[in-house]
DNA sequence: ATATTATATTCATATATTCGAATTAAACAA
DNA sequence: TTGTTTAATTCGAATATATGAATATAATAT
């Protein structure tokens, strides 16, 4: 009963594995964008950011809506930027952590 | 100079892509467990666990220490769980309102 | 109808990931 | 030293994922 939520986390988890996807979220963080808005931001070509699209959409990371010729793309949960932000402050404190390690070794290698 | 942070976020979600170790992380949420504790919680084998674990590791998700000829692993961060936790409440979000959909449609034919 | 612009899909290939089986290593006891 | 227990690694086959190229679709204008 409890596997099944693990499998669905496991999923939605696996839309964060791409940085052109990370990317995308992060473009879409302060509002909803079209395709064409986030193609050049991107730089990737029109079907690929197409298929990141699609995989993110799947996953009900994003959400759309149709405003005549374009499509508006936008997270679909503030709660999915929230949670990707926290990570992101690990990533960051992780980095600060080798970086400190690294200067202490270098300073031990003048003794 | 922003991809590597995108890369780095891109490479530590992927140790959430799997089950298996979602449910490790989660097995250890509430403290540190050796290997041998950990395997009969997850119905895998001992060397699966251990490849799991491994890239646990590798990413800085979880940490070890040794103690005898056990090593006991446990979170490396409390934010990562926060993140987990907090994707996860989208999760039941989801579902929650899938049901009411379906509930929804179910109303809708009785008419 | 046709053209145009915006976006999505399909397919093939390259690459990455997963897992079981077998083996290895590390700590310790006898 | 040998054996035992605990945990990690290596390798190969099956499976999954990512990307470019080509094509398709949808909305609208002419």
């Amino acid at each position: 009963m409890n596997r099944k939520i693990f499998e669905l986390h496991a999923q939605i988890c696996q839309t964060f594995t791409s940085p052109k996807r990370l990317e995308i979220i992060y473009a879409l963080c302060d509002g909803e964008k079209t395709v064409s808005e986030l193609a050049p931001l991107l730089v990737i070509r029109q079907a690929n950011l197409s298929q990141h699209l699609a995989v993110l959409r799947q996953k009900k990371v994003v959400v759309t809506r149709r405003k005549g010729v374009n499509i508006y793309y936008r997270i679909a949960h503030p709660k999915i930027l929230q949670a990707c932000d926290i990570m992101r402050e690990v990533l960051l404190e992780q980095i600060a952590e080798d970086e400190k390690l690294v200067r202490l070794i270098k300073k031990e290698k003048k003794n």
